[in-house]
RNA sequence: CGCGGGGUGGAGCAGCCCGGUAGCUCGUCAGGCUCAUAACCUGAAGGUCAUAGGUUCAAAUCCUAUCCCCGCAC
């Protein structure tokens, strides 16, 4: 068939390979442009962006489709369908509707929960015991369009937003190249999304990321396993030389209580509202990840002292 | 030219401001103690202090440039 393929970040990456290699005519590859952004403010092209340039595949990054210019381009590709992972640009009616079997997004959980940017990090933050991949056809709507297919994934204990994303983008790649390969033979059956269970998986913000103690210890274990390893759940270790901004990016639930915020033993098990955590895997700023076991070696923390 | 932190034996750090014998917590190896041990004791090996210049009698430490890693903001 013949698609263009829209998509910007690494959960996207691995749908573009599949799709790549089985010989679909990707007649075009649509990313977010270059900005200057990250450290020194460089230019840095989107992890799609790397992939497309290395397969040799065009590539356009248009600011956006309220250019009339921008909607005859994308029609006049002739294309049969449309394939959207994670692109991060609004799709008008007009561009939905230019491929002859429409355009179908890779989204990842199961519609109609988490609709919106932050599905993976929101789910395992709400503690859910599975969520999925589906391949659902565009409307104009958030997410609201009818599922083509549709896979579970369990979310483990131990998962982190890491570890699930590469699962999910791994089933999703291949969800995607199935549905793919369905339309090409024909009509592929939609179901509509249930009425009941919308919840919006409303972007992470900096503010939300640093760790409220006073929150149970399997919220507060979800929510650094669910914003690890970005942006990352910090708190903050008071030094003689100043306060230390420390992400936290593995933890494990552990028994204990105490003060919400206290640690309660030399090996980073930290009391919170209700039950205690263990910090197994952290991050000061400036420095590169590590055990806790490495990270208490240069910066030794003591049972009864607090955390911020 | 967005702001900032870091690169010191295998790991994690201190030392840098106020130049002058390479330090700490571990790991490794050897020996000892012990019923035994991830415990304890003794000893040993292991470092061009990121790289290249410069200043100086003397540079991990001061100056200049470069490379690499990371946090914030975006």
């Amino acid at each position: 068939m013949r698609i263009a393929f829209m998509g910007t970040p690494a959960f996207a990456v691995r749908a573009l390979r599949e799709i790549a290699g089985d010989g679909h005519d990707i007649a075009a590859v649509y990313t977010r442009a270059p900005a200057p952004r990250g450290r020194g403010h460089a230019l840095q092209p989107s992890p799609v962006e790397v992939l497309a340039e290395e397969l040799g595949l065009p590539v356009r990054t248009p600011k956006s489709f309220r250019d009339p210019a921008e909607v005859a381009a994308f029609r006049a590709l002739g294309l049969d369908a449309a394939v959207v992972a994670a692109y991060g640009l609004i799709l008008p009616k007009a561009v939905l509707e230019a491929p002859r079997l429409g355009a179908f997004n890779l989204h990842g959980s199961l519609l109609p929960r988490w609709r919106g940017a932050a599905p993976i990090q929101r789910a395992i933050m709400a503690g859910d015991p599975v969520t999925g991949v589906q391949v659902m056809r565009m409307s104009e709507g958030l997410d609201e369009g009818p599922i083509l297919l549709s896979e579970t994934i369990p979310i483990l204990a131990d998962d982190t937003a890491a570890t699930l994303h590469d699962r999910m983008a791994e089933a999703g790649a291949e969800l995607m190249a199935g549905a793919l390969a369905a339309l090409s033979r024909g009509p592929v059956p939609e179901h509509e999304q249930a009425q009941d269970g919308v919840v919006y998986a409303r972007k992470i913000t900096p503010a939300e990321a640093r760790i409220d103690w006073d929150r149970s210890a399997p919220e507060v274990d979800r929510h650094i396993r669910g914003l690890s390893p970005a942006p990352g759940a910090w708190f903050e270790v008071l030094t003689p030389r100043g306060p230390v901004r420390v992400k936290a990016l593995m933890s494990r639930l552990s028994a204990g209580e105490g003060p919400p915020g206290e640690v309660l033993d030399d090996n980073l098990k930290v009391a919170c509202g209700q039950g205690a955590v263990r910090l197994l895997r952290v991050q000061r700023e400036g420095r590169g990840p590590q055990d806790a076991e490495d990270f208490l070696r240069g910066l030794p923390i003591a049972a009864g002292e607090p955390l911020g």
